[in-house]
DNA sequence: TCATATATGCTCACGTAGAGCATATTAATG
DNA sequence: CATTAATATGCTCTACGTGAGCATATATGA
């Protein structure tokens, strides 16, 4: 066992390890390249937009990817420098606000059948940005989230794409004996199915974008799933593009930071990071708006902002608004040093 | 770029990235090993335990970490099996629940200097399971997290370590000029003390373990940080020892997974892994309390907890509880599929 | 049998959130 | 210039969740 010594030379001066069961002759991890992918979110005009990365070399288009690349322990610090040096690199944007989403490494999901070709662990961050600072880019593209997921957009009330193309697939998926994997207590396909899209009178959980996404790569009906060689479940002729596919495993890491995004504005003063210095009540709900869905109550929103400390006012307002001139606030920083310091907890005025 | 076919190939059948810039020379990521690092949670006694393993080889005693082992892309299909078979193989424990936490990879951590072994990326995961089951142990020992945090541990109160040791050094530390890293909004040190460790009448926020810790680390107050090579904040000598320290960066995560826990019972029913079948109301809150800490109002986690539904009477009761014997109650699993699945919501009583 | 400890039911006060009404102030239009 | 429309902003009313405490039920143990 070559390594066994090298191991042990790591954890010198603390001790040993010997006792934990050497089967270390694993210690190679050869074949593991760790990505590290950035879902880049901007509102901007209303809508939220993620930077995306476009191949047009093939001349078919290509297929859009997020900002991307392999970490190098060499070059990069930290796992989060490396990414922020990867999208410099790769749009000419400088990153603020950077959160870690979740690290993805299952066999099988973005790789070809029978490729040979190293293992790739994801590591998934979410940045968040000002829309305003956003459009000096060198390189890449914004591009609406829901580009990518229609069946997210609740902006001009239920998809379409719901009722005509996913639910009677999902349906009829659900109904098909599943493959056991997992032990214990099995979730029902049905069950699934209904919970994650709201089906039979459960409400919609605009949070559970992952758990959507996940769901119809499962069920095969995600552009993704045949590219990685999963059976379909239908004839692919048949099926209809459920959304624009990208690259490797990206639409997964989006789909996690959409999902993250809209659960962290509700109990963090995250929204903020998406707006430029000075801005309007009206502007702050648009954006939160954008992001959520739904429509809010105009008047509980301010409340809620304002004697949440969020806020406070520049002095200025904002004129030409179509009405009468707004009054121009800026984020009080000082919050994110108060307690624990809360999001714009809202929920949607009348569903 | 010998190794830019090799990506190309990668990416064959979704068209091409060559519009990114090529700046995959960098891409063998060699060195780079992936670490699978398991937090497992129960509540034994009224007393939150971890699993440890303890290196007992050099005769000092040695240091406890986490179960772990590297993630193997060819006997592992997911990282997240990866991880159950090393804690099986290492402890003899079969896991239940188990959730991604975060992954760490700062150069530095747990390194020594001039170390040139591989870098490890850090994959922390919660486990929770039940006491009665995590009884029969081939290997292992289930310590309390205090033994690592004595200063998370308010269930007598304020800890005496607090005020004792930790503040006024951490009062010194946060005037000593901060080595500027990262760039804008600087955050001021004594804002940090104040905010993680709710001096100045800032209220302890019980989910932040890990900020904490990090914060200790970072002014040297931790002994893994002066393993690490870090500048010390004082003379070692003169420093207590502030918890039990682990391998590698093992307290770090645990740390992450204290905090992970005490957020997600709060809106997931995921405290029902740490009970067993059948329990009391007045065990549940037990159990509650000693993952959150201070104490909660009885009759109000009664209504709470029976009002939403978490749980259902099994119509059988406990005797010999010291007094009128209580009810039975059982998880209703039916939750996990209805709408949001709460968890219990609570706030302690009295501060 | 009584003291005691726990289990369990019920009430009350208070703050917050959802919802809507009313008014203020501007721009656009004829 | 008067009118209309659109937004901004203040205020009220109500329902409900939550914190807190009182009261009662039913065991065990001295």
């Amino acid at each position: 066992m070559a390594s066994d010594a090298n191991v042990k030379r790591r954890f010198r001066g603390d001790g040993d390890i010997s006792r934990i069961p050497s089967p270390l002759q694993h210690m190679e991890t050869s074949n593991v390249e760790i990505g590290l992918n950035a879902a880049i979110v901007a509102v901007m005009d209303d809508e939220p937009v993620a930077l995306v990365v476009r191949g047009e070399a093939d001349g078919s288009g290509g297929i859009d990817g997020l900002p991307f690349g392999p970490f190098s322990p060499v070059e990069h610090r930290t796992l989060e420098s490396g990414l922020r040096s990867w999208v410099a690199e790769q749009t000419g944007l400088e990153l603020g606000y950077v959160e870690q989403l979740y690290t993805f490494g299952d066999r099988g999901r973005h790789a070809e059948p029978g490729d040979v070709s190293p293992h790739i662990v994801s590591i998934g961050y979410l940045a968040l940005t000002e829309a305003g600072h956003a459009r000096d880019l060198q390189r890449g593209t914004w591009r609406s989230w829901y580009h990518y997921f229609p069946w997210e957009d609740w902006r001009r009330g239920r998809p379409e794409v719901l009722s005509a193309e996913i639910e009677p697939r999902l349906r009829e998926w659900a109904l098909r004996p599943a493959v056991r994997t997992a032990p214990s207590r099995p979730v029902q396909r049905s069950d699934r199915v209904r919970i994650c899209f709201g089906l039979d009178g459960g409400g919609w959980d605009e949070e559970k974008v992952l758990d959507r996404y996940e769901l119809l790569y499962e069920a095969g009906l995600i552009e993704e799933a045949r590219r990685d060689g999963r059976e379909a479940a239908l004839a692919w002729g048949t099926l209809p593009r459920l959304g624009a596919p990208m690259l490797i495993d990206h639409r997964r890491i989006l789909a996690t930071a959409i999902g993250r995004v809209r659960a962290k504005i509700k109990y963090r003063p995250v929204i903020f990071e998406l707006m430029a210095d000075d801005f309007t009540l009206f502007e702050l709900q648009k954006t939160v708006e954008a992001i959520l869905g739904p429509h809010l109550h105009k008047q509980n929103f301010r409340r809620l902002v304002e004697s949440a400390g969020l806020v406070e006012p520049t002095g200025e307002v904002k004129t030409r608004t179509g009405g009468r001139p707004a009054k121009l606030f800026r984020f009080r920083r000082e919050v994110l040093l108060e307690r624990p310091a809360p999001g714009v907890r809202v929920k949607p005025a009348r569903v």
